[in-house]
DNA sequence: GAGCTTGAAAATGTATCCAATCCTCGTTTA
DNA sequence: TAAACGAGGATTGGATACATTTTCAAGCTC
């Protein structure tokens, strides 16, 4: 008998034992900014740093290799990924044709109290919070507005997108204008009241344009991707 | 000139690293259909036939994990992955969103030759051949409409869709009627015309009505996943 | 003095060994 | 008789140690 197949570990999305944590670790000190694109990542100093072995410290950077957040060179070394202005068009440009697809997908799952948590976060964006304040409402936001999709895949894939960008994102919230931030909260809040109004079209098209509309300010400002 | 370029016999190429090697082994064995979908893998196992140590072999089912190919649980092992018909239509749907968009970066970049492959490989396709030449066929074909994109990020990503849902094509391919057979030579032929008139909108239209209607085939065959 | 060569140091990749965890199967008990 | 419990075997995960490769800098040649 082969038995083969013993169980089916569709559901299980566990990331495997210790490396796992230091995947998660550093995985959030290179979202945070503590590691910075462009710089160079020494196994030795992040197996002292989290407190284990270079080898579990391989099996997370070959994890965040592959969700493109770190680059590996054979026999060379490992690298915070770094994206040119050309690169960073290319994620947004993914992300104008997916998002709205995971935002249809998400609506019909979107529950009364969590549509009632959206126009909130709308408000405390527009407080004019500080720069990591501001991100993680952002992305608390958008992250809401998808999580009526029982998705896997795309959820994933979407939100490998937005790490891979969070350090360009934070960037360009730096030197935001207040005209282009106003934008912003107009977008936002267009794409609310669309979720609230169930009009599922008319939110994929706000949300088009709100992707659409930030990648066309990277263009303005490549002096961000110049500075390595 | 700094030349220690002179290498002994086997001249190993700069893909150095044998968990590389193993990686591009187990990815094509899985691709090939050696290994089934579900099917459990055992460390040892590839070990013993990559002829390494279960190191490498972790690390290359690592990569593979984060490619999508390969389920790791902790503690417990490594499964080829296996996708439900849900997730499979849900990678269709985002193969409709993507495709067509990496097709329009490609389509300024295929050079006269490159265009002049692609008609002779769709009669190619038209000749009724063995599933694995036309899964190889059909492949290259649409490869060669995306090899005009210098693009890195969404040419990669396309490539792991194909490759998550490789075996399923297999499957559906051996059961295809010949309605549907030749309407995917009318797609593939119209897709190639659009190209060949410098259409991108014409080649997007067509590119994504050809993914859709796979995709609508799919609910057609629930069997193929009920098996596992 | 400039450029190439060479050698040492450091970082990565690999192998072997040991610990932790999970599955299987036999035993026991209600 | 069936279900729960526990011990044994098997497999994976991690740490230490070693081989390989790369890089950097000092020294030598031209």
């Amino acid at each position: 008998m082969t038995g083969h197949e013993d169980r089916s570990p569709t559901t299980v999305e566990k990331t495997a034992g210790s490396a796992g944590r230091i995947a998660d670790a550093l995985r959030a000190d290179i979202l945070s900014g503590a590691f910075a694109p462009g710089e160079r990542i020494r196994q030795e100093v992040l197996a002292e740093r989290y407190g284990a072995s270079r080898l579990p410290v391989r099996d997370a950077l070959r994890a965040l290799e592959a969700e493109g957040l770190v680059i590996m060179v054979p026999n060379t070394g490992a690298w915070v990924a770094k994206l040119s202005l050309e690169e960073c068009q290319e994620v947004y440009q993914v992300r104008e044709r997916v998002e709205p697809l995971l935002l249809r997908m998400s609506m019909p799952g979107l529950d009364a109290e969590t549509r009632d948590r959206l126009l909130p976060l709308v408000e405390a964006m527009r407080q004019e919070p500080q720069v990591e304040e501001f991100l993680r409402l952002d992305r608390e936001f958008h992250m809401l507005t998808y999580s009526g999709a029982e998705s896997t895949i795309l959820g994933d894939l979407v939100e490998r997108l937005w790490n891979t960008t969070q350090h360009y994102r934070r960037a360009f919230t730096l030197l935001g204008t207040e005209r282009t931030s106003r934008t912003v909260h107009l977008e936002h809040e267009m794409l609310a009241l669309a979720i609230l109004r169930d009009d599922p079209d008319g939110a994929e098209r706000v949300l088009l344009g709100h992707i659409s509309s930030t990648r066309l300010e990277l263009s303005r400002h490549p002096e961000v991707f110049h500075r390595l």
